[in-house]
DNA sequence: TATAAAAGGGATCAAATTGGTCCTAAAGGT
DNA sequence: ACCTTTAGGACCAATTTGATCCCTTTTATA
């Protein structure tokens, strides 16, 4: 039930993509020193985001990656999703036979748990959470 | 963000504590069996339910476990977080400074996300779980 | 008062996950 | 050609998860 490094540095990096003028292509490197995150583990990260259309990338000189969509089109969900995969917070929600036959006891709670997340993290985009300057 | 095993199996064991007749004594091999959960290690999962006082237990020639208070009166939330640890969607929730200087920009969510699912955890008592046949 | 029946608690262990590095390939600019 | 930059795969150490085993303590009872 929490947060692994992969989703941290996924949203710290995103947001400072975010925070840059419109168009501006920023290196990998740029972003890992920026966020203060390991440049290898940062560059998978943003693999995945240009997989998933987060941000689209370019190679060669002047490559880099920018946002694919504007940022207040991106939601927190999104990215988390991105590298943690789906919100889960418990097996059963993804196949039909939980408990030993039929669905388990708890099924319904959980249920609402996963859509109350989900719920909290599509309200929040990366534009909000760039411009939120300090708490 | 999900539950692991420890937290099922211990949600299994306990909702079959609270469909025995009241005072009734259960022993963990008992338990085990009735919930298909491996024996040793429900029996560590019942220890923290004896240490925090969601269950008792007794030692020797007809011992066993009862739960301590009536299944009413037990959440959800508590069983979870007995075996698993606080709900924390993030680890900025615990101390104060979680970005380099100052909260971070996302710590208002996770704090939100924690207050609700730990809000949906503490409205689902054992009783109404050992109550609900089938989905 | 042995003895058997339970839980308590520590040590240990394999497998999976996490967190990260490294290297080579591919693509694009000059 | 050559340099720059991302893509992608292989790899690796540390931690967590999911257990098991063994010995100790407590307690009832024959």
């Amino acid at each position: 039930m929490e947060l692994t490094r992969k989703g941290e540095y996924a949203i710290r990096g995103i947001i400072y993509l975010a925070q840059q003028p419109p168009g501006r292509v920023s290196l990998i490197s740029e972003i890992a020193a920026a966020a203060e995150v390991p440049q290898t583990f940062l560059a998978k990260i943003f693999q995945s985001f240009a997989k998933l259309g987060l941000a689209t990338s370019s190679r060669g000189t002047g490559g880099g990656f920018v946002l694919a969509r504007p940022a207040s089109a991106i939601t927190l969900r999104e990215v988390v999703e991105a590298v943690e995969g789906p919100i889960l917070p418990n097996r059963c929600l993804l196949g039909s036979a939980c408990d030993r036959g039929g669905p388990c006891r708890v099924h319904a709670v959980w249920k609402q748990v996963q859509t109350e997340v989900v719920h909290i993290l599509d309200g929040v985009t990366i534009d909000t959470l760039a411009r939120n300057t300090e708490s």
